[in-house]
DNA sequence: TTTGATCTTGAAATTCATTTTCACATTACA
DNA sequence: TGTAATGTGAAAATGAATTTCAAGATCAAA
């Protein structure tokens, strides 16, 4: 973790760029706080420790963690851009749409039969992203109904 | 395609709506107009022919289609939303990062793996979304780059 | 038909996340 | 240190989508 954000500094300065104390704390508190934050809730957190930060700073981080493929965008659909350290491998989501609750999976045979589908297209696939929304266990369990129903 | 619009009419009126030619309008060039439209585009459509329909109207008219079931919301992540009919059966897409070119496809092993995933947690699922973003064969062949490299 | 309650419309205003601008601060390096 | 470049944060701008509102259209009951 200390070692992670040496080697991002490192990646910076050896690509033209500065240190800077505000996009250090923004990031330490990025590595540290909860998977698929928004901007707006990394922000605060940032705050309680450095009052002085904007939002601005952190939107310019977040975008430039994502550039170097050290974040990774994500977008629920309900209006916010949310992140997550790609330093954990692949994996896709279950949105729960009544709690927000997000369940990280990971299925190779899922991924196998993407390839298959890609190369019968031609298609060079970078990326992709699969996101199934629904009711988690609890929720389900409670008969209540999420923001689409 | 004509009994659609009048099904879809019917299910306005005994939903306490009224008809309205602005909307007809507008969904008619919807169900005519190529799939993955976004509502700028299918505004300055419907306004060859009907010059006064305002882009609310638009909007309007295509939320009112997702929320009855006859259209679907897409995010293609290039920041403006995209419909396409649900008439046609589920699929998933391809979308080319260089020349915009969306490849559908429908794969039911992966659909069946996607529902052991979600059954294994206890989620119940109502909608979920597979994008698989990269080069198109014509792109890939160019050497082409996408909008994220 | 006329009436009147209700729905729909389109322009303008508003919202809200994100980006851009810009003057000032900080950093790297000689 | 000096200085050229990068980074910061507040404010302004952007842009898609939504809301507001006064005027227009639709429908069912008289
Ligand atoms: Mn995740
Ligand atoms: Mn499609
Ligand atoms: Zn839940
Ligand atoms: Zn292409």
């Amino acid at each position: 973790m200390k070692a992670l954000l040496k080697d991002i500094e490192e990646e910076i300065l050896s690509a033209g760029g500065k240190r800077s104390r505000s996009r250090a704390a923004v990031m330490e508190q990025f590595f540290r706080t909860r998977n698929h934050t928004t901007v707006e809730e990394l922000t605060r957190a940032v705050r309680t420790r450095f009052p002085r930060i904007g939002a601005v700073t952190v939107y310019r981080t977040l975008k430039l963690l994502a550039r170097m493929g050290y974040a990774t965008e994500l977008d629920f659909g309900d209006g916010a851009r949310r992140y997550e350290s790609s330093l954990s491998s692949h994996h896709d989501h279950l949105v729960c749409t009544v709690c927000g609750a997000v369940i990280e999976f990971e299925n190779k045979d899922i991924e196998k039969l993407q390839d298959l589908v890609t190369l019968r297209h031609g298609f060079r696939p970078a990326a992709h992203r699969l996101e199934i929304f629904g009711r988690c266990r609890k929720c389900a369990a409670n008969g209540a109904e999420g923001r689409n129903e």
